[in-house]
RNA sequence: GGCCUGUUCGUCUAGUGGUUAGGACAGUAGGUUUUCAACCUACCAACAGGAGUUCAAUUCUCCUACAGGCUGCCA
């Protein structure tokens, strides 16, 4: 016999209201993110409800602080709420601590519906006899020890102070039946799910319990989070059965694995959104990415605006299979992000993470005293854009412009064993850049530049790499001529002067 | 152990009962080039295995293998 498997249609009358539920147990990590932006996505696009309550019933593992990085991150991300912390409704509180009143209510209701029992079983006997039936290689579930207690039994305990914990009676052998967005149909038999605990003994709720008293009393209509959670569905689903709840429209989304094909976690390097903002990643490279992880539109497009995603989305096309997180392709997202950029937003995006990075260096003493470091920025953009991935790799590129260098000894000595007079070409460099005209455009820069290559009868890459490293510390830069032009005449010929007195 | 789920190039994916199985990232080679990129061209590379249904299966069914999840007074 089936359990009222009243499974709802989607009503186009009714408002789509979706939620991320996040527990504060740490920062926001890129699994969730991508479980916040779909439901974002889906509530934008259906121009429904995007609810966020926190879940912090776990005393143990909950961090204040963490709450507040988690908001952080989802501000950054631009995925707004419309119910939640800082903006309260009628559905009110948004977090899990505030509402154990409600879920006390409602497990007393259950009780006497017979619906739930008190449970006096101590954790460690509970363990004991779990431990016992695995060594025999037989399946766990608790035995219904205290089901059987008389009324006065219960009194008596309770009366005692002996802590109690509240367990769900599962009704035997039905049948749960629901049907997920992704992955379709799924049944399971109640025999293999235990009487749940859904009141802790600390009078707390647990997650299956408080989850669907919330989805329920918040009328969320679609729930959509990990796949994690297919398994507890089931349980949840007995709960709405048991207060004659609808039941929401599931979507669980794969999860988002590792490079090992491991669960996502710290040994996979950055997983936290906020290491990525300070790598210098941007927002719409990093929903673009995330939105191609278990969904995709068609066999050709792989860049969305988060516009043309809100368009586009379709929870029907998300995929069952778990992806594996590849840095790789963020990384040549956020570039091609980079360059397609207007040039005045990537100007305000990389001035942020050069001040960010100064301050972090505790760098005052400036290279560039009388130009504001925006307007350099501006004169440097058309120079790096195209060559870098991530604002933090533009940094890298362009602070000689700002931070004085120091020669690194692997460059001080770098021409040491080279068949090239570097020192003859750094003189002649000097020589000639010093003719230069005082406006100093990178066109003349070229031609006085070249014609030292032709004096010596040296290829001009020989002559480059020697400047570069003169003027950069580094054998990579910007390209040569135009970032001369914006370092000017006198830093340049100082640095010019200053590796000549080191290769000397 | 029990229950649930998944499996197309290295990675993200498209796709169909009959396709040279498509794209993107990465990789390789070449072009361009003052470095690094960007850009252009080409190349490499996949239907987990086995049975069944069928004229035909990567596509449908079953089994196996492997992977993941749940089985907590975690979420």
């Amino acid at each position: 016999m089936n359990i009222n498997m009243n499974i709802k249609k989607e009503n186009n009358n009714k408002e789509i209201r979706v939620r991320f539920a996040p527990s504060p147990t740490g920062y926001l990590h890129i699994g969730s993110a991508r479980t916040a932006f779909f439901n974002w996505l889906y509530a934008t696009k259906t121009r429904g409800k995007f609810i966020l309550r926190i879940e912090d019933t776990d005393i143990a593992r909950h961090q204040e602080e963490t709450i507040n990085l988690i908001l952080k991150s989802l501000k950054w991300l631009g995925l707004n709420w419309d119910e939640g912390p800082e903006v309260s409704s009628e559905y009110g509180p948004y977090r899990q601590s505030l509402r154990t009143s409600i879920y006390k209510r409602y497990s007393q209701e259950l009780i006497q519906a017979k619906k739930a029992y008190h449970c006096f079983c101590s954790p460690e006997e509970l363990k004991k006899k779990r431990k016992n039936k695995i060594v025999e290689g037989k399946p766990y579930k608790y035995d219904r020890k205290c089901l059987k207690l008389s009324s006065k039994d219960i009194k008596d305990n309770i009366d005692s102070g002996k802590p109690y914990a509240i367990r769900f009676l599962v009704p035997e052998n039905k049948t749960i039946n629901f049907k997920d967005t992704v992955y379709g149909n799924i049944t399971v038999n109640t025999e293999s799910i235990e009487d749940f605990i859904i009141i802790r003994s600390n009078g707390l709720p647990t997650y299956n319990y408080s989850v669907a008293i919330d989805d329920a009393l918040m009328k969320i209509t679609h729930v959509i989070r990990g796949e994690d959670h297919l398994s507890n569905t089931p349980k949840q689903i007995l709960i709405y059965n048991a207060f004659n709840f609808n039941i929401p429209n599931f979507t669980h989304l794969p999860m988002i694995l590792g490079q090992d094909g491991q669960k996502l976690s710290k040994r996979h390097g950055s997983i936290s959104i906020e290491k990525y903002i300070e790598e210098g990643f941007v927002r719409e490279a990093i929903l673009n990415y995330l939105a191609l992880l278990g969904w995709s539109y068609n066999e050709k497009t792989t860049i969305f605006t988060t516009s043309g995603l809100i368009k586009k989305f379709k929870l029907s096309s998300i995929n069952k299979k778990p992806a594996k997180f590849d840095y790789n392709k963020l990384l040549w997202i956020n570039g091609y992000y980079i360059r397609n950029m207007e040039n005045s937003c990537l100007k305000q995006l990389l001035e942020k993470q050069l001040r960010n990075y100064l301050a972090s260096k505790n760098i005052i003493d400036l290279e560039n005293r009388i130009e504001p470091l925006g307007q350099k920025i501006e004169k440097i953009i058309p120079l790096i854009k195209e060559r870098i991935k991530t604002l933090k790799e533009g940094i890298d590129l362009i602070s000689p412009f700002f931070i004085k260098i120091s020669y690194s000894d692997e460059l001080a000595t770098y021409f040491k064993n080279k068949e090239i007079d570097a020192a003859d070409i750094l003189n002649r460099a000097y020589k000639t850049l010093s003719e230069v005209s005082s406006k100093f455009h990178a066109k003349d820069i070229e031609k006085n530049l070249r014609l030292v290559s032709e004096r010596l009868n040296l290829n001009f890459r020989k002559i480059a790499e020697v400047v570069r490293i003169a003027i950069w510390n580094s054998t990579i830069s910007p390209p040569l001529f135009e970032t001369i032009e914006i370092l000017g005449k006198g830093l340049t010929l100082k640095r010019i002067n200053e590796y000549m007195g080191i290769i000397s």
